[in-house]
DNA sequence: GTGAAAGCGCTAACAC
DNA sequence: GTGTTAGCGCTTTCAC
């Protein structure tokens, strides 16, 4: 029955202090690299450590130090390069300062990241990186907060909550990429997110639990006011993810002749959705639809045509928010700190001027969009 | 100074015994959830948790037990989504098992590998799934494998360290592919692989220390002879992963004239390196190059042409590694298992018959790959 | 059923 | 410098 290795019971620190002839503190000393030991003795304890094999426990020594080197990233969505990157960046500036990092996914469900936090403040992490996935049920980060293990946001904000916080200007970059499209003559113009809400088209900011849709539409609405476009004349959808309704909410905006001429997708799975609805429904891009898309994936520049995309330094991202963290950790007080980090808007092919005759043709019963074609005010951006 | 919330001390089983006015053990048994208490008893430690707020201290409590709940996960590249798909399949099955995941990246570093793992064993997890980084350097999961931690290879394989692996049949998909472009009329196939090397001309397993490299060069290597074309009339180039040099060993392969008609691809990185590399060159798919790839990543079907890929069951791999681990982790004994899990061939637009002509043309020096172009025996595939 | 006491492997005071 | 002695918070005998 026994066909595993036998299972050897670890080496302590006691077996490597009697190997070496030394006291149990002693050998502690050297294997955990405190406190004072002569060299002699330095020596004939490694050897014995070397000899025997030790391995610290971990789990031992976090226990008495409450300290455990790890800091814990939770992510919402691990399957999205996006946070594959950010990982990346949080990664390598732990590991220069000499943290391991530790991961789990929420997959954007409140309920798995309430058990991370509960599983990474088991473990008694020294800080935490979290992508929060809801912007008001955050009583399980106030609580980490009050415990006074460090804690920052990283790509999204949560007002109420007062920590540091790592963000791109989701504003600005929205504004930027509906000015883009309005330049290039658009008035119908729409915002698709992946976001979930109880329903598709966007009513008002009470549907969203997330700063970044937050923030993006407040842009996206300003640059189209600024325009003299109406809110109300605005294509907001909401739910666009990786589903057969997800799908849907696309196809049901692209479908109809009264669609939109010029699209801003929220991210990378949505802009492809798009690029397959647009297939499907036998248009093209950008002489049917003018995308801008968010994230800046290799793969957007090899579309046919390339995509129009935001550029997030998520890279960055990651760095900046690893190292937020570790200056807390290492006991910088002061008030929290927010970082913006600027986006770029990087101009491939997927947009060009709308077909205007395209418009007239469709318009039996969209007609008065053309009629409020004028600017009404400018009303300052926020 | 003294910005930060003050620092509690955490609530203990202590706390709460005090509160219920029941012994350290009796408060204990109900936290931890064994032994037996009355129903009373259990109500009152209850309630004193609730108020008090207690938070049990899983450092304190698996390094009584031995055990944590938690798996551990060392991924290759955690920027890559195929990775991402993997660890989704892990998590799914681990949560349904009330198992936690914990993850690192080595990024393809066997001493970042080495790091994760120690990492890992330190905190105690219940066992490890590894995408190993280095068929031969394993010592370090060896020693996994002699601890009695189980330990599961996914991905890759590693011959010589007998533990439970999840692999893809990478042979047969590599097999497949080439028989694809060979019947397609083919002759002058090539293999790009990511994998790095000191060389980026394969010259023999020596340079390859990943399985599913040797794999599919095997099962490509195969084909092409079954075909009755000769090795060393095989393009097979490593080392093209996302750098200048990765490029630089595409565009060397696809500039001259006498560059393979065909390619399938090792990743989707490689690719879109390829994709980019031909419109660089000026060239166009499938005219001028036919180009399969592993991995149906999603944007592969929005490309023009869309690509015809090998598609792995990722996600399956991924829950097939956390059913065995968890398997031993409850004891299952016996020898180790090996699970091969089958690819799809997906035949999209990319392939087509090699342009007759162009290679007349560029053929000055490659005049016997024609000559040859007849069958020889037919081998068995393994 | 419940309580008292003994560890788990390590670090942290405090003597010597 | 080195050894002795307490714990850290929990689980686990073993009595009662």
């Amino acid at each position: 029955m026994e066909s595993r290795a036998v299972q050897k019971r670890p080496i302590t620190v006691q077996d490597v202090a009697r190997e070496a002839g030394v006291s149990k503190a002693t050998a502690a000393r050297v294997l955990g690299e405190y406190g004072l030991t002569s060299p002699a003795v330095k020596e004939k304890v490694l050897v014995a450590a070397q000899e025997l094999g030790y391995q610290a426990n971990e789990l031992a020594r976090s226990m008495t130090t409450g300290r455990s080197g790890t800091i814990g990233v939770i992510v919402g969505d691990i399957e999205n390069p996006y946070f594959g990157q950010a990982v990346r960046g949080i990664s390598d500036v732990a590991r220069a300062e000499g943290f391991d990092v530790i991961l789990a996914n929420s997959g954007e469900d409140i309920e798995k990241e309430r058990a991370a936090v509960r599983v990474f403040q088991g473990k008694r992490v020294d800080g935490l990186i979290i992508t929060p996935s809801c912007l008001t049920e955050s009583q399980h980060l106030e609580e980490v907060r009050q415990s006074g293990r460090p804690l920052v946001l990283l790509d999204r904000s949560i007002p109420c909550l007062e920590v540091d916080t790592v963000v791109t200007d989701d504003r600005a970059a929205a504004s930027a990429a509906a000015r883009l499209l309005i330049e290039a003559g658009h008035r119908r113009i729409g915002y698709i997110s992946a976001t979930d809400a109880d329903d598709p088209v966007y009513r008002g900011p009470h549907q969203i639990h997330l700063s970044t849709v937050l923030d993006r539409i407040g842009g996206f609405v300003d640059a189209a006011r600024n325009a003299g476009i109406d809110d109300r004349k605005l294509y907001i959808r909401l739910g666009a993810k990786r589903s057969a309704a997800g799908r849907k909410v696309i196809s049901d905006l692209l479908a109809p002749p009264e669609r939109p001429t010029a699209i801003l997708a929220s991210d990378n799975v949505v802009a492809l959705e798009v690029f397959k609805a647009v297939r499907a429904l036998g248009l093209t891009i950008p002489g049917d639809l003018s995308l801008v898309a968010f994230h800046d994936a290799d793969w957007t520049s090899v579309t046919s045509p390339p995509i129009t995309v935001v550029a997030q330094p998520v890279h960055e991202l990651g760095m900046e928010s690893a190292r937020a963290l570790i200056g807390r950790i290492k006991g910088h007080a002061g008030a929290p700190r927010r970082v913006v980090l600027a986006t770029t808007l990087i101009e491939r092919q997927s947009v060009s001027a709308p077909a205007p005759n395209r418009v007239r043709e469709a318009s039996h019963q969209t007609d008065e969009t053309s009629a409020r074609a004028h600017p009404l005010r400018s009303k300052a951006a926020r």
